[in-house]
DNA sequence: AAAGGTTGCAACCGCTGGTCT
DNA sequence: CAGACCAGCGGTTGCAACCTT
């Protein structure tokens, strides 16, 4: 039979690579918007296109797909991925559940191209390491230093997450939270409303919630105490970085757990 | 103006876990 | 139960645009 290779692929068409031509982005569209997509395997074939599923599928998430936000990210979007990602390490696709209209591949981009950076400069002993790398090191080597400080903060990032408690956590902190629950971001249904599915139907999304499957919920409760308690700890800390978006932390929480962060975070769903 | 370096982003690759047969 | 298939995820690469010297 005409056996596919594991990534989807009919290997006896040779398929097409690269960027995205409008041609085959319009065929796309027009396909998954009228057909849907069952199968990504036989998207590219029943649209005449000559790109393996993945691809499609990854030109549809990343930049076609409906409600997609471009554009710089807004200073409210870059802390909670700050925050995110010092709770859930590279964890991108659910760092992008709570951001309405991005992907992961584009909050892993900015958090590489720009977030990063600005994380290593209020990281003070992250700091002497990098001195100590780069100290030794001529100008020519710095893009490779970078890429071995990519290998660091990733570690760092991974370390920070095992050090916080994943297994159960105590009832004991569990109640300290809830009895703080005023401090607390909205961030409990944020898991449904920021579905980067535009298809999604909130209202059955809810349904669904409620029967969950018992050991998903408690994963999830956790990542949101994680969340929420690494929350806590950027506002305390100070060192974030407020100095463009210069609010005063309690506004700053007010701002989150009024639910304003995602009515603002305007997504057009159709 | 040109060459070399850097940055930002789109896309690819390979792995993993879930589902189906 | 085992193997095949598939979707999804995170890491990595390639390249065009921009910047610096």
């Amino acid at each position: 039979m005409g056996k596919m290779t594991k990534s989807g692929e009919r290997p006896k068409q040779r398929q097409r690579k690269g960027l995205w031509s409008p041609e085959e982005d319009q065929k796309l569209k027009s396909f998954i918007v009228s057909q849907g997509h069952a199968c990504w395997t036989t998207v590219p074939i029943l649209a005449g296109l000559q790109r393996n599923g993945k691809s499609c599928r990854l030109r549809w998430i990343n930049y076609l797909r409906p409600g997609l936000k471009r554009g710089t990210f807004s200073a409210e979007e870059e802390d909670t991925i700050l925050t995110l990602h010092s709770s859930l390490g590279n964890k991108w696709s659910r760092i992008a559940k709570y951001l309405p209209g991005r992907t992961d591949n584009e909050i892993k981009n900015y958090w590489h191209s720009y977030l990063k950076k600005r994380w290593l400069k209020s990281q003070p002993q992250l700091k002497t390491q990098r001195s100590n790398l780069t100290e030794s090191s001529s100008s020519s080597l710095l893009s490779c230093e970078n890429r071995n400080l990519e290998r660091l903060d990733h570690v760092i990032s991974f370390q920070k997450v095992a050090e916080k408690p994943y297994s159960s956590p105590s009832q004991e902190s569990n109640k300290n939270m809830m009895s703080d629950s005023n401090k607390l971001p909205k961030l409990f249904f944020s898991e449904w409303i920021g579905s980067s599915d535009p298809y999604v139907d909130y209202s059955s999304a809810f349904k669904d919630s409620m029967h969950i499957n018992q050991n998903q919920d408690r994963i999830e409760d956790e990542e949101l105490m994680m969340i929420n308690k690494s929350y806590s700890s950027v506002l305390e800390s100070d060192v974030m970085f407020h100095t463009e978006f210069q609010q005063p932390d309690h506004e700053y929480a007010n701002y989150y757990s009024s639910g304003e962060f995602f009515i603002n975070n305007d997504v057009n769903y159709i």
